[in-house]
DNA sequence: GCCCATTGCTTGCAAATTGCAAGTGCTTTT
DNA sequence: AAAAGCACTTGCAATTTGCAAGCAATGGGC
């Protein structure tokens, strides 16, 4: 796709990080998967922000070659797929847990970022910073559910 | 430039902030500034990423504009500008610290980041999260050194 | 004050990326 | 066997990016 040979020698660790995710959709994607538990392509497709269906199949593509994001078949649904988060990807909380607080502190007009966590945002904000690893887990754990 | 009238009703926090800073050069300048110590247009267009000047003005203008950083003139040289992090931007270190310690656990060939912190990145990661705070107030008051 | 280098851009244009709409092939349902 | 759902792929226009050249505003030497 593009200049992936660049495995050489060690580049700065922000341009590696942004290299993977570091597009307008990658995040987006793992947002959805991480807060709003979804894992079907027709999920995707359905988010707030209209990602184009060449967009989000080059990106799952992508995620998925860099390790970050799995994918089966739907045992339930064999017509379906299932895009779940890697070790890899789950490791990206915590980052998008500072993005969380960060848009808190900054944003105006705060939004509604989760469906995961029962609390209102502040609750969730609160644990950001004062409980971070036991809201870590369970985030993830309340993944394993769906 | 483009739609920046969506200052309406909560959008998620992830993509208030990915409209912000999430475009591939946004954060390569907040690097050089927080941890290269860069402060002029000349420095930035050195960087090893090569971002071309129309994209640097564009971009600086940007962050300007949403408040991550503040251009003023150089009083010591009055043909140059020196560009600054505000406390808007310097927030985002947070967030770097954890790309940065992403990237090191995935990066098989890590790189080195910054020339801001003496010791080798081993330490930087040790500190990052054993002694975060400390790390953080000592890397922004290093900025003023400069 | 006049030349000329430096700095920080702007402009024009080709190349790459994105977005939209329509189409394709596999699977499940009827 | 036909129809519908799902996960893409393809074609093409629109937007964004990258590259090179140009240009206005200091600053420094003479």
């Amino acid at each position: 796709m593009n200049k992936r040979a660049q495995r050489k020698s060690g580049k700065c660790p922000i341009t590696f990080a942004l290299d993977i995710f570091g597009d307008k959709w990658s995040l987006i994607i793992l947002r959805d998967i991480l807060f709003k538990k979804k894992k079907y392509y027709g999920e995707f497709l359905n988010s707030a922000e209209k990602i184009s269906t060449n967009i989000l199949a080059n990106r799952l593509n992508k995620l998925e070659s860099e390790g970050l994001i799995s994918k089966t078949r739907d045992e339930q649904n064999l017509s379906k797929f299932i895009y779940r988060l890697t070790q890899k990807g789950k490791d990206l909380l915590p980052l998008m847990l500072e993005m969380i607080e960060w848009s808190a502190k900054y944003d105006p007009q705060p939004g509604v970022p989760d469906n995961i966590i029962k609390g209102a945002p502040p609750d969730l904000l609160r644990r950001s910073h004062e409980d971070r690893e036991a809201l870590i887990a369970e985030i993830l754990s309340k993944l394993e559910e769906r």
